[in-house]
DNA sequence: ATGTATCGTTGATTTGAATCAATGTCTGAT
DNA sequence: ATCAGACATTGATTCAAATCAACGATACAT
């Protein structure tokens, strides 16, 4: 999985789309190559029989997303469905003075998109290279539902999202600046590590700025309270990462 | 619909269970009085047949709840699932030291307790009169596997709620004590009006606390911002509610 | 290798909301 | 009618995080 920031330099199959910050790359225009697909555990496809895939993966296109890149924007149109393959993007919302508040990372398995309204509540773009199924939303919508078990695995997901919402209004709501930290760093180990990303070392691949706007701080209050860890010795702070070295200690400080 | 906080002296049917402030009142021992329901067009039930609304009513119970009743505690086991149909409810989330982030108010029409965990994630208790149909978790999740209509209402109900939970994050994490205020105000009004709820005076039957507690903010700070609107004669506060005397420019604040 | 732009850290100061404290108001019970 | 307790308002003070400001570090392009 790619989680450093660094540009796609050989693309998989195709050249990046004109414009490197909009669009992104379809790898391949007839459909997703789903039999080696790396999420197939994590996403609703592994609900579906050899025949329901068949006919499913017609439906879509694998996109891949340099950097930076937007997969869409608030207020667009909502005509596409996004399952993420690869790689780890933002979603945010900005209000009209320019304040962003990132409502979440996503991670390979999420879907983004999906919404009862005509357009996007909130934007998305990459953060690392990223790959992702793209499904025309009427399309999907029809497919699903005439497939019930895709329905209830999609419902079962955004349930799950609910539930992290939630949790991030009480951190958002009444937490500290160290307990927020605290709770995002081993909130996004665990994802990490759901996902099959394990590794001693916590790979931040989003901004300073990224944090603060996930965890509604300032650029500043993110770095003092990194340094105020790292300095206590709870954690390591390495290049693009950071090392827990008391994990029970961090786990207490985001308790519940 | 029941939105000031008095006590159900004459309860419709049977009398309140022992304690109060526990289980409610089950209203009709057979199941749901489905025909004359108050939120049929609201609530899932209108995508039903008759055929099945009358299979689907012998699953639940209509329960009565006094104010501050509890309907069920973070952590509890989830066995059931509850949609209400009259009143407003509270859904918190406590820290282990005791601070309070309420994660929403429910209104008639949503459904509570829905969770993929075996425990509920939060807790709900009444803050008017209010009533719910209550379903056996594992009878009503049988029932929507098996009637797909509902299942896609569900994921929309989900999906809505969803998107209001991101709304918030905004709000927590982004923005001033007078603009939270004015988004309340605003958004509860408008869900009320969606509801069926129209009335020139905005009905407040939650406490001062509960706000504070829902917008991350101080009972103190809460009611010194209610204060500054009403002297700048944006709004009126009145017994249990306020009315809105500029409303575009409470909408202004509001903004997004 | 060097310059440049972006990103991140650290320090000084300010500030919006929290906390501490007192008083006021409403409601239901007697 | 009076009282008690809960709830709400208002004022004084404090404080955690924001803002303002300067300086490092890093990465990429040439």
């Amino acid at each position: 999985m790619l989680l450093q920031p660094k540009k796609i330099k050989n693309p998989p199959v195709a050249p990046m789309a004109g414009n490197a910050n909009f669009g992104g790359c379809i790898l391949d225009p007839a459909g997703c190559v789903c039999e080696g697909c790396n999420i197939r555990p994590l996403s609703m496809c592994n609900v579906l029989t050899s025949d329901e895939m068949r006919h499913f993966r017609e439906l879509g296109h694998s996109v891949a997303y340099n950097p930076k890149a937007t997969l869409f924007v608030q207020d667009d149109p909502a005509d596409h469905i996004f399952n993420l393959t690869e790689g780890m993007v933002r979603l945010y919302k900005l209000l009209p003075d320019g304040r962003r508040q990132i409502v979440g990372f996503a991670l390979p398995g999420d879907f983004l998109g999906l919404a009862l309204e005509p357009s996007y509540s909130f934007s998305v773009d990459a953060v690392t290279g990223a790959v992702a199924c793209r499904f025309p939303r009427k399309i999907f919508e029809e497919y699903v539902d005439r497939t019930p078990v895709l329905m209830k695995r999609l419902h079962q997901s955004t349930t799950n999202e609910l539930m992290m919402a939630r949790q991030q209004m009480v951190l958002l709501g009444r937490r500290t600046a160290e307990e927020r930290i605290a709770a995002f760093l081993v909130g996004l180990r665990n994802r990490l590590y759901r996902v099959g990303y394990r590794s001693a070392t916590l790979a931040l691949p989003m901004s300073r700025q990224d944090i603060a706007d996930y965890l509604g701080l300032t650029i500043e209050t993110v770095s003092r309270t990194l340094t105020k860890l790292a300095r206590d010795k709870v954690i390591l702070i390495v290049p693009n990462g950071v090392r827990f070295l008391m994990t029970d200690k961090l786990e207490t400080m985001a308790a519940q």
